[in-house]
DNA sequence: CTAGATAAAGTCAAAATGACTTTTAGAAGG
DNA sequence: CCTTCTAAAAGTCATTTTGACTTTATCTAG
């Protein structure tokens, strides 16, 4: 065991995926683990631990991921570093841990797979019930980066498969955004962005005209990787 | 010594000012300091170093700007958490540093009152040479974050003085950005916004019409102080 | 063949934006 | 006191963007 001359390190990671509600609308969720120890135990938390000496702090978050849902993140992004003194209160300040928080995106479809048990589960991220140390804060602003990129990144086809309609696209917005989109106004957002382009496939088996199958244009990446993946291709706007 | 089971934390702080040139024009700058030690000796560094047992993240980023520059911050916010494993290429594994990284704004009245030293110095942001570790990158980040930020909230506040000119104003945007502005246009701009209000007083002594003298108005603030100070006021936009 | 449903395209007025022009109020100097 | 210089402040105008709607097209089901 180390002397406790410095706080301890550990990361955590904010899962979300949409699911489908009794309604069968996309709700937005995350998924949170059971606390069975001392501080907190038996309320639900964020997944995470400790930092390993030779992991980076993404591969460190993916890990939790991995170890919770069983998944692969579709995005994941470095959300903030929480290090305040009261984090745990009680506990002495020894046991000090500063958190480095990442987010990650899970498809809807894989999320359905995802492990779960007495103490793993997913929750809907609009009514979440108090969380262990200062969780319920971190959740809270991990959602307001969500909404925030949503709109200038390509952050919805972290919850889509390669092919989707414009009205799953919609959709995703609209679960995430809380509200309804004008379906036309949509359409010439996203057609006018020019981060999603047509396949020329239709999705057919509807009852009603069969909508265009549209994907993501590879050559345009998300903005705000973070600082270390520096982007690929120049982020073009308008033509 | 702590046996190295954990990487090591540290804070450090990207402090940035506005400062006259030869010319007289606003540009950006920021504050470096020289480094005397084994990795990087002779080059220039961010201003950090450990964090305390019993220190706040930011109250670490404030002490290292007041170490640096016997300044204190007029905007402080957590930029984000560098941990690559190849931050010091050649050290030792074991010597490995994950680095939280602030980044404040120093009004540039204050500035020229700073500590400079052969140690210790200004550096014009747009014309960097090769910095020690990883800084140069954390420093174009930071560039990244400034610039975008400005836009929507009151950041410019932490360049001036309680009260200042549309002017003032516009010069902080124009050095900040980098490029010019419409003055009709930026009035506009500002006073459809809402947060900066006339105080009724004139700047005379000019040789041309006496401008209007504005200040921030303190119920509107800052948007995305991080998740750690919730917004006292609701960000109402419009009217 | 018709009804039901949503895709996809189109319309229109209001709001926002960028590039200008005009008017105003001081200082400075004759 | 009158002219000149300068930037403040106000105003103009065409283009673009946005939000709320309407219309038309194309499929399945019955």
């Amino acid at each position: 065991m180390a002397l406790s001359e410095a706080p301890a390190l550990a990361v955590s990671t904010v899962i979300f995926t949409l699911r489908p509600d009794q309604a069968g609308n996309m709700k937005l969720a995350l998924a949170l683990v059971r606390r069975i120890r001392k501080p907190f135990d038996g309320l639900w938390a964020l997944p995470g631990g400790p930092l390993s000496m030779n992991e980076d702090l993404s591969d460190a978050a993916a890990r939790n991921l991995r170890e919770t849902t069983g998944l692969q993140p579709r995005y994941l992004e470095q959300l903030y570093a929480f290090g305040s003194l009261d984090r745990s209160p009680g506990s002495n300040l020894k046991d000090r841990v500063v958190s480095i928080v990442y987010w990650a995106l899970v498809g809807s479809d894989e999320a359905a797979a995802a492990i779960e048990s007495q103490n793993v589960a997913w929750f809907w991220a609009d009514e979440l019930e108090k969380l262990a140390f200062d969780h319920n804060l971190i959740v809270e602003y991990a959602l307001w980066r969500l909404r925030n990129k949503l709109e200038y990144s390509r952050l919805a086809h972290g919850f889509l498969g390669e092919r989707f309609t414009l009205a799953q696209l919609r959709e995703v917005y609209e679960a995430v955004l809380g509200r309804e989109l004008d379906p036309g106004n949509f359409r010439r957002m996203v057609e006018a962005n020019g981060a999603v382009v047509a396949t020329g496939e239709r999705l057919e088996g509807t009852r009603h005209r069969p909508p265009q199958l549209y994907r993501y244009d590879s050559s345009i990446d998300l903005t705000d990787q973070g600082p270390l993946k520096p982007s690929t291709t120049k982020q073009e706007k308008k033509k």
